[in-house]
DNA sequence: GTCTATATCATGATAGAC
DNA sequence: GTCTATCATGATATAGAC
């Protein structure tokens, strides 16, 4: 055994993140001071400053370390699907499971830490501060531009504007439910300490969300295509 | 003239809810300081305190003032809906108007800072503390268990649990729509002054809900229905 | 890189004069 | 009911020893 294994065994940037992302979910980003973050990871008050050198930059750190490679599996399962289709319109249903599945696969990852990022990040889309707000937005933007272009493609009949719209009710069907894990599973009479069956899960919301993009257009809607 | 008239025109306790309304929804109820909202009041730092007591209790107050009534006029909705079917079953989308339409017609409300309020409601549904979530849910309870018994008896083939499900979904679709009216505007492409034609956005929702709601049930969960 | 000690400032709450 | 003054606490950030 090395010496290394007695000393803790992650780093210390790591266990900043660590406590951060699971503080931040549970008391919000104004609400978990530092005191009890450093307190919590095991480090002395300064070392945040040191290691990243503000409260906000640890904010974005929290953030990027999940939210880039997160978007770039999305990218990359919208990529796969579009090779196999050769130039083929792809179905709805399976650009949804393309954006949805990323961010539920993270809630599986009890012990990594995901789950818990899973809900912080769902509440960080209602956050009040614009930066933070701001600063997710352009962390998500390339990956929504070619998820929005999918779904022109998928859907040419479907009016831009109205798309827009459906994406907008489909992220926040997505935003509210990582948000509310714990709620749910609660509503649904689950026990706290069941772990999700996050398929079953993906089906629900595909289905949920599939049918909500398909909706007819009818009524005061059908009026603003026809003018 | 009377002499009030020459006072400001609004009574102390209903100035200060103004502010909080118009403070927590910019920078969060940790985020927005007794003295920032006294300030933005034109009231002393102690009035808080000696009219609600502490701010915990204001932050109640705020929420009072409007879920209330906003409760009582869904379930009004509600009632006139069904005495009307005189014994019928509701259309879901009759039953999903009367719920969103509540919500809805708080955001037309610029003058009378409705629609701030339901800005910051739709923040607070994800809102870390879990006093606050608790606070809404008690709020919210008698109204859901109503609208929850409407949606069983329009739908009676729906699983219970699946039904829960997606008026969680539904949930999450209105309060991100809530939360992000002024983002969701912007990217629609409209100027920020325009005012909201909320029948439109009321056809919009209603739409999305009704078709997520009343989607069929395949593949994995009509499994779980056959078992 | 890590620690202690501290500077500087803002917070929620209250006591007591008016 | 409204004000001023103040308390006790906790916040972020940093300087400087080790």
């Amino acid at each position: 055994m090395s010496v290394r294994a007695l000393k803790p065994l992650k780093e210390t940037q790591t266990r900043i993140l660590d406590a951060a992302e699971e503080l931040f979910m549970q008391h919000g980003f104004e609400g978990a001071s530092m005191r009890m973050l450093t307190a919590m990871a095991g480090v002395n008050l300064a070392a945040v400053n040191y290691h990243f050198g503000s409260k906000d930059a640890l904010i974005e750190a929290v953030f990027r370390r999940r939210l880039d490679p997160m978007n770039a599996e999305r990218l990359a399962a919208l990529e796969r699907l579009e090779q196999e289709a050769q130039g083929k319109a792809l179905a709805p249903d399976a650009i949804i499971r393309a954006f949805v599945g990323a961010s539920l696969r993270m809630i599986e990852d009890t012990r990594g830490g995901g789950r818990t990022f899973s809900r912080l990040l769902g509440r960080a889309y209602t956050e009040p501060a614009k930066s933070i707000r701001q600063l997710i937005g352009q962390m998500y933007a390339p990956a929504m531009e070619r998820f929005k272009a999918a779904f022109v493609r998928a859907l040419p009949e479907l009016p831009k504007d109205e798309l827009v719209w459906r994406m907008h009710f489909m992220f926040g069907t997505l935003a509210y439910t990582l948000a509310a894990t714990d709620t749910v599973q609660l509503i649904a009479g689950a026990k706290p300490e069941d772990r999700y069956d996050v398929r079953v899960l993906e089906n629900r919301l595909a289905a949920f969300m599939s049918a909500g993009l398909l909706a007819p257009l009818t009524g005061a809607l059908q009026v603003r295509i026809a003018a």
